[in-house]
DNA sequence: ATGGGTGCAAACGATTTGCAACACG
DNA sequence: CGTGTTGCAAATCGTTTGCACCCAT
């Protein structure tokens, strides 16, 4: 499974790796999508278009959103990358390579906890056993209140 | 559990209960929201807005989608319906009260099958256990592959 | 009668698309 | 060079909101 872009590497190196994944998925190296395979091992975990917009804009100001959502659907159907819906307006998208896991997300602060695939795998095995369903969700949110959130109950706690 | 709105009774029935059920959660009990109430026991499952407001405005012409929304977000509140978004797009509504189940969203075919509620308990009580989390979903969407479009691999089925 | 509810129209935010100019390979 | 990409702007789509009028209580 290997950190695909090198979490830890050098900015240099995630930039090499960047045009390598990028060839190898067929896609031209242009430097808006490496920038955002890059804004994408940067903020490692979950980010929203506009997220990610922001950063690369910082690096490569001309960039457009439009060019973000294509690059994200490319490197979706390369299966670089996938997306979220937590259901909160906005989609989150995340580097594939990164360990399997699924979200708990607070209602009340908005916090996001994260949950390793394997707590999962007993239910997506029954489902299939049952069902016949082969679940290819890599991402699967889960609602509800978070420890913190469930001591102060009443508390304001907005996200 | 009881049929909160008596899905095999007569629509007069549905009509008056819907009329009390709207009375005990404080709410006014205009035609506009006694219809959403029905439309919504009518379509049991999941229904977008734009459905019920099809279903709505068909014996209720003048009706306008703002007041749909508006009453599905009074009901939501009083804890009448609840709201799941399947990633597609709409969220989809449904009446409280129907049992408990969640969702499979085929990814080829868009079809819906539904999974009763207990199949998710040890996973829930799992994740109280080990995160402190309390789960409140009501509704979890997991996509992945139908057994139909299993089958059938390569074939078109797009929604 | 009176305040909650409704219709209408315009605003919104996320995402998509048509098209001409452009740059990677 | 030629095709895949980009930028720009306008279009979509589901949902929300401001406001004046109206009806359920």
């Amino acid at each position: 499974m290997a950190d695909i872009l090198g979490s830890g590497a050098a900015p240099e190196a995630a930039h090499a790796e960047s045009v390598r994944l990028l060839r190898d998925a067929g896609l031209r190296a242009t430097p808006q999508r490496v920038l955002v395979l890059e804004a994408l091992s940067a903020n490692a975990g979950h980010v929203t278009a506009d997220t990610l917009m922001r950063w690369v804009s910082a690096r490569l100001p001309g960039i457009n959103l439009a060019t973000v959502y294509r690059t994200l659907e490319a490197l979706t159907a390369a299966g670089l990358v996938t997306q979220t819906d937590l259901g909160a307006g906005a989609v989150h998208y995340e580097l594939v390579g990164d360990a399997q896991h699924h979200h708990l997300v607070c209602q009340q602060c908005g916090a996001l906890i994260e949950v390793p695939d394997a707590a999962f795998l007993p239910l997506f095995e029954q489902i299939k056993r049952e069902f016949g369903f082969r679940p290819t969700s890599t991402h699967l949110a889960i609602f509800g209140v978070c420890p913190g959130c469930a001591q102060h109950a009443g508390r304001d706690g907005q996200r």
